[in-house]
DNA sequence: AGGCGATGTTTTAGGCTTATAATAACTCGG
DNA sequence: CCGAGTTATTATAAGCCTAAAACATCGCCT
């Protein structure tokens, strides 16, 4: 039986010591990971076709969104999906309607937003991009079974939620 | 029965699409729980103890590196553990030699090469931010069990070792 | 209508990161 | 010994990213 935190926190001192030497290896192993995916992700992005990554993931997400926002993505919203902040936004975009990829125009109800969206050139940027940058994932993850991937599926939605309603409270 | 990508490459399309779409939703959860927990402890690292991940990560892997190499690590060394690039070193070596956290010394035996090690200072400053490092990360990994925990340890080995090997031929 | 808090975006300053090129020092075959 | 290739590091240019502050607009309340 595994002993939770909350309810036992004063469980014996080697017990802890264990358990977050555990929690370090898992974590540093799991960037480890997300950095060689990414790195190769991003390194074939920049040979083949000559981008980067933040902006195939602006794209994607512009056009995963289109079922809901045909019409585009605000600024906040887009950030809030992408995980960036605001500031780092406004810079990618600009680089993006600069390459005729995304267009920008203000939200008529609301003056203060701006509504991001791709051009048909975005689109077929995008579209000439996913296939490979499924088959670079494939590749990648060639070595996990079915099984192997539903369950580790599973494992980080755990995770995530349990980040994500972690309280850094520290005593 | 799991089917390998490598032994069955013709097989029907819609297996292909529906695996693509399985990997690139455990990629993206993957990628969202390193982006949570990254932002956590960055965010805590700077209101507590004013500093950065970057800058933790490489106190830390010295001194974790300090049992083998009592003397410090070379700038090369130090890059490749802390997967970032040469050149981003240099900076970041910089700025905590500025700090008074590392020190840099040229090698005698190879005049190429720079010997980072902690000084007295950075190894009082990792000290202190050590414990609460660990706390934070208990208290986000909390929902997962122990044996959750070494299921996904398992798991993400398994994946790193895939994506290391994956060559990126692209048809 | 006017003010006021909330929300959306950009600006600013600084740091992180990469890729590429340049510089310096090592090694080793001839 | 000396030059060719290799390896270690730094410089440079561009982009990514954050936090905090500034600015603009909205919605609402009186």
């Amino acid at each position: 039986m595994t002993t939770s935190i909350r309810s036992d926190p004063l469980r014996p001192r080697v017990d802890h010591e264990l358990e977050e030497r555990s929690i370090l290896r898992t974590w540093l192993r799991m960037l480890a990971c997300t950095n060689i995916i990414e790195g190769r992700v991003r390194g074939a992005l920049r040979e083949k076709f000559d981008t980067t990554l933040p902006r195939f993931d602006l794209l994607a997400q512009l056009d995963a969104a289109s079922c809901d926002a045909p019409s585009g993505l605000t600024m906040s919203e887009l950030s809030r999906r992408l995980m960036v902040t605001n500031g780092n936004l406004t810079g990618l975009v600009d680089r993006l309607v600069r390459e005729g990829l995304v267009a920008r125009v203000s939200s008529p109800p609301d003056r203060r937003a701006q509504i991001v969206s791709l051009t048909s050139a975005g689109k077929a940027a995008l579209n000439a991009m996913t296939p490979d940058h499924a088959l670079w994932l494939r590749n990648m993850f060639q070595d996990l079974t079915e099984a192997d991937r539903r369950h580790l599926y599973t494992l980080l939605g755990k995770l995530k939620r349990s980040a994500q309603v972690a309280t850094e409270w520290t005593p």
